[in-house]
DNA sequence: CTCAAATATTGATACACATCAAGATCACTT
DNA sequence: AAGTGATCTTGATGTGTATCAATATTTGAG
């Protein structure tokens, strides 16, 4: 089959065969750990840091109930994070991108409160959180840097509840890909072009949409010019327009 | 005029002239900061916490993009916290009553991005933050309390985000219901009775709800017997009923 | 106490999104 | 390559909540 993509431009490919694993190269560093720590300090910080075989689509990276650990820098892949609520079902909190951080929600009682799963193939980094805790204790710089992940995970969940209570589909489309498009311009990749990495379930999951009101609003911004859309592809054609929908505007 | 208040017992009224003001004779402090110290420690936290004149109804504590210096700890009283989004209208992002602490947003970038506002008269103590990282460096478990703290707001906020995504308005008001009875339980107040702190369009604007809404489902939830409302007076008549409809049985 | 402004209630109607339903396309498995 | 289940799209209809509108009640000022 010929490639028909949307996309113009190749996709980068996460490469993961760095010569060496370590945060010193790693070319997330500035969004994961982004500390001014000295060469030895990274090298104290990287020596704590485990890194596994890569999580399988749909895998588990933990659960909810699970006992407190670690927390997870995504290296390469994506996930998404999940509760269940009261009555039984999933409720998506969040996804998460190369260089961001899950289990934060872990700390609160010593055990995860929503479950973390691999949307496709992912490396993951874990950083045991006893030995994060000891480390920070002589670098107040690492500890300080900690409860800001915290800090900018609180105040993007009020975000997230500002789009809930009052926003349109299309805006909360168009927020949601202004995100992604964001986060990926900060690990200068493509802020246009890309790939969505969860389903249209996931997405009405987490927006509170139906899937058929998620596809029915892909489509009208794609008529309307603001978007390409093909599967997974995403081509922003304007941003502008795009970020005029977010904030409300028809 | 006489009484016809729908509460029966009388209403606890916070006793704001404590002997002398101190963490340690604080009726709140297996709630606020239940951390297990020494008697010298918890003398330790008490001298660096700042208590101000109460603020009154309708006065800041801190405003959206003020320099982050302290967090607050609410001693009596209630306030809100809001955010103004992009196309300018507010978002209530939370309701703090006594016990609990605000301010935990100020972290991610050195300024609040949250306003908060009293919506009564309130007391609150205020702990500056800088002095509390000093302090968390000697006592372990009053950094790691800290870090639960923030915890703690992240696992609620995605139970917000859940209510927002899925739940009717009468679940999300039974939902909010329970909440503050709840909250008021662990404070030693009546779980079954008592004053909402906030109008409906604070409730109405915290759950996505428009207040006409929020005014009819009270009515609803009145008409069928599971609470008595009057005004700002709440009885809960059928905890289990409110707990069933805040899952979304109907 | 009286008046004005803010806040809350209640009713009638409209609409955005959910729900129901049918097909289409994709991605595995064999 | 064919088949099967998962995922997505598109259409027709229904409904919960918003919106519009009018009135009632409360609160605060003088």
């Amino acid at each position: 089959m010929e490639s028909n993509s949307i996309i113009a431009q190749t996709h980068t490919k996460q490469c993961t065969h760095d010569q060496k694993l370590s945060c010193g190269n790693c070319r997330l560093n500035t969004i994961c750990m982004p500390v001014s720590l000295h060469v030895d300090d990274i090298d104290q910080l990287n020596k704590i840091i485990q890194r596994g075989r890569p999580l399988n689509k749909g895998e588990y990276l933990y659960r909810a109930n699970d006992t407190f650990t670690s927390v997870y820098a995504i290296r390469s892949g994506a996930v998404k994070a999940l509760t269940i609520s009261d009555n039984g079902d999933e409720q998506v909190t969040g996804f998460y991108l190369p260089g961001e951080v899950v289990g934060l929600d872990g700390l609160a009682n010593n055990n995860y409160t929503n479950s973390v799963i691999a949307l496709e193939t992912s490396s993951i980094c874990e950083i045991p959180f006893g030995r994060l805790e000891e480390l920070s204790v002589q670098l107040p710089k690492l500890q300080r840097h900690f409860l800001q992940l915290m800090s900018r995970e609180i105040t993007h969940e009020q975000q997230i509840i500002s789009l809930l209570g009052k926003a349109s589909a299309e805006a909360r489309i168009a927020s949601l890909l202004l995100s992604i498009s964001t986060r990926n311009s900060s690990r200068k990749l493509s802020a246009t072009a890309f790939l969505l990495p969860m389903s249209r379930t996931d997405i009405g999951n987490y927006l509170g949409l139906t899937i058929e009101t998620v596809s029915r609003t892909f489509a009208r911004l794609q008529k309307t010019d603001v978007i390409a859309v093909d599967k997974k592809e995403v081509l922003i054609k304007d941003v502008l327009g795009l970020q005029q929908l977010a904030k409300g505007a028809e």
